[in-house]
RNA sequence: GCCCACAUAGCUCAGCAGGUAGAGCACGUUCUUGGUAAGAACGAGGUCAUCGGUUCAAGUCCGAUUGUGGGCUCCA
């Protein structure tokens, strides 16, 4: 990169705050040119953008927007410059006469406040600011997408109308942005998940609801193995619960007072009423209940792979992501006060191990604090905040807290990771539960003799691994590492007469547990690597006369690169061993 | 659930002043046995999401329903 002079100015968070707020008025000036009446909602800077909300006769269409940046172009243009000036209050009021959705923002605003106001043009708008000087001074932008919001994000107020918007420093910045756009719709898992025949989500099954194809459902299976084979040797014990229970288990457990809009209808069943698990706590309490329990027999560990459904209304189901049928990686921790500190700080770097092992590396903790609604008592609150921050510092990890954040029930630690384009994904939610115990009235028997309450704590680390399986996807842009790979090996004979090598080639890896496949189609070589190759299967091996007559491979990986021809047993331990490893790195492009 | 848009062959998409459908890939058959990202020919595939309306006539216009997408809200 070239040094700039030090009076060019950079783009700073700030630069780009005060750019996109001014675009953002250029565009609520346009919208009011071209529709006179508009009535303005709120207008603010986004990550990589902005939007602004207007309630109108009718809904933008596209050609609306690109009718408005035509008009928005106009105003830059005009290079009219952005003057600000604080507003007595009752002025304000007069001047957002006809704005009914500002003049609320100023009834909201404290007494003390200074109001201010942006000009530019005949444009006048209540905003706290900055701007750039001038409207000539925005380089770039682009309206994006046009969507209803309600005023305020309350589904008892108007919808307004909202318009999305990017801002660059340079064109050249604008392009690349829109790039990145269509990189991140490159690796939608849903696309993905047709093009490598994963999943489907059908008409006919319903919506929110997974089918796995084989392939998918081979991949989530080793998923599965690797973390049930991770929680027995980390002291987990694993259970298995029903998909459905009896009303009254769901009345005990609270979820029918509290939950029950997430839960589905309730089917009867010899005239008793049952319903499908939301939740699978319940079902492990059940276990941890069938047996009286001395304090020497905590922590008890429950995990379950469960499959929970709830009703998530039609209009936020979107792929994996959010479907109404998961399967969480759950796992209830029944333990003494004096083994909190040490439960957390294990269910914490069983954490890390595990994402380190899928190949993410970044993450974002935030400790969620006692509400002002609680059950259970403030020194258990106390004792179990306590808890999780300590344990997050001995990993000296950043986190924030969200103050009053938590359930009614407990703190808790959510995670999101980040994947390979810098999104972040919740995925880990570990959450002190204060509730439960005393509806189920649970117990121990300390050392003193005497009767007492467990601490339970809900953890669960991927989360959904429906979630984490498209998250995988996108984080890997489909080319999953080789433990993943639902086939690692594709062989590929030249001709039919090598046919009988190649199974030979293949018995041997496979009995080295390694997922191969013969192309045996009647197509050419170039047609077999093509498709091989837009599978994203990690390695393929041509197959012609000069191996057979060497006894050796010739290996193709998938990103095109070309290894040196060797004997076959050599590739065979490469394989085994890179598998062993679980590595995996995503890449940026 | 709400706002907007969309819904044509397994997939990606074309079609239109309203006159009963088209391409590429995939699939089948045949020819071809070919050295690192598409060999060729032929063939089969659709009551144009569903239901209803307007019309002599609807994939095309209108309405409803279902589903999908972008958001709002919510969340694993």
């Amino acid at each position: 990169m070239t040094p700039k002079s030090s009076t060019s100015e950079f783009p700073t968070a700030d630069y780009y705050d005060r750019l996109r707020h001014s675009v953002a008025h250029i565009m609520a000036d346009a919208v009011l040119q071209r529709y006179p009446g508009t009535k303005l909602g709120v207008g603010p800077t986004i990550e990589n953008g902005f939007y602004y909300d207007f309630q109108v006769d009718n809904p933008f269409t596209p050609d609306d927007l690109i009718e408005i940046e035509k008009s928005m172009q106009k105003i830059i243009d005009l290079d009219l410059a952005f003057e600000s000036r604080a507003v007595p209050r009752s002025e304000a009021i007069s001047l957002l006469q006809d704005q009914p959705f500002k003049k609320e923002i100023v009834n909201d605003l404290d007494q003390e406040e200074e109001i201010t106001f942006y000009r530019h043009g005949k444009f006048d708008d209540l905003c706290e600011g900055p701007h750039l000087q001038s409207t000539g001074q925005v380089p770039s932008f682009k309206l994006l997408s046009t969507a209803g919001a309600y005023w305020r994000g309350d589904e008892q107020r108007p919808m307004l109308q909202r318009i999305y918007g990017t801002a660059w420093e340079s064109s050249d910045q604008l392009d690349s942005y829109l790039q990145n756009l269509e990189e991140a719709q490159k690796r939608d898992h849903r696309k993905l998940g047709r093009q490598l025949d994963l999943f489907s989500v059908q008409d006919e099954t319903g919506p929110g609801l997974i089918l796995w194809h084989p392939k998918g459902a081979r991949i989530r299976t080793i998923i599965e193995d690797y973390m049930r084979q991770e929680h027995y040797s980390r002291g987990y014990e694993l259970v298995y619960t029903p998909h459905v229970g009896k009303a009254k288990l769901w009345e005990t457990s609270g979820h029918l007072d509290y939950y029950r809009e997430l839960m589905y209808a309730s089917m009867n069943i010899e005239g008793q009423e049952y319903f499908l698990k939301p939740m699978n706590c319940p079902f492990h309490i059940m276990v941890y209940e069938t047996s009286k329990r001395s304090y020497r027999d905590l922590p008890i560990r429950l995990a379950e792979l469960g499959t929970v459904y709830r009703y998530e209304r039609t209009g936020v189901l979107h792929g994996l992501m959010r479907v109404r049928g998961f399967t969480q990686d759950d796992a209830h921790i029944f333990c003494r006060p004096d083994q909190i500190h040490e439960e957390i700080i294990k269910v914490l770097s069983f954490t890390f191990d595990l994402f380190k092992t899928f190949g993410f590396n970044e993450f974002d903790l935030m400790v969620s604090t006692r509400p002002k609604k609680f059950v259970g008592s403030v020194e258990n609150w106390d004792l179990a905040t306590e808890s999780l921050k300590t344990a997050i510092e001995e990993f000296q990890i950043p986190y924030g807290i969200d103050e009053g954040g938590g359930a009614f029930y407990g703190p808790k630690i959510d995670i999101q990771i980040r994947d390979a384009i810098g999104r972040s994904w919740q995925c880990t939610t570990v959450q002190f539960d204060f509730n439960l115990p005393d509806r189920f009235d649970l117990s121990y028997v300390g050392s003193d003799g005497q009767t007492h309450r467990p601490y339970m704590v809900h953890r669960a680390l991927l989360g959904s691994v429906e979630r984490f399986f498209g998250v995988l996807l996108e984080h890997y842009a489909g080319s999953l590492p080789l433990w993943l790979a639902p086939t690692q090996v594709v062989i590929i004979p030249i001709a039919d007469r090598h046919l009988e090598y190649v199974e030979k080639l293949a018995n041997d890896l496979g009995k080295a547990l390694i997922r191969t496949h013969i192309d045996q189609r009647n197509e050419r070589m170039n047609l077999k690597i093509r498709e091989a190759q837009a599978q994203k299967v990690p390695y393929m091996l041509i197959i012609g006369d000069k191996e057979i007559e060497s006894n050796t491979v010739s290996i193709r990986q998938r990103d095109g690169a070309q290894l040196d021809p060797m004997p076959s047993e050599e590739f065979l331990s490469r394989v085994v061993a890179e598998i062993a490893l679980r590595g995996g790195n995503a890449t940026e492009s």
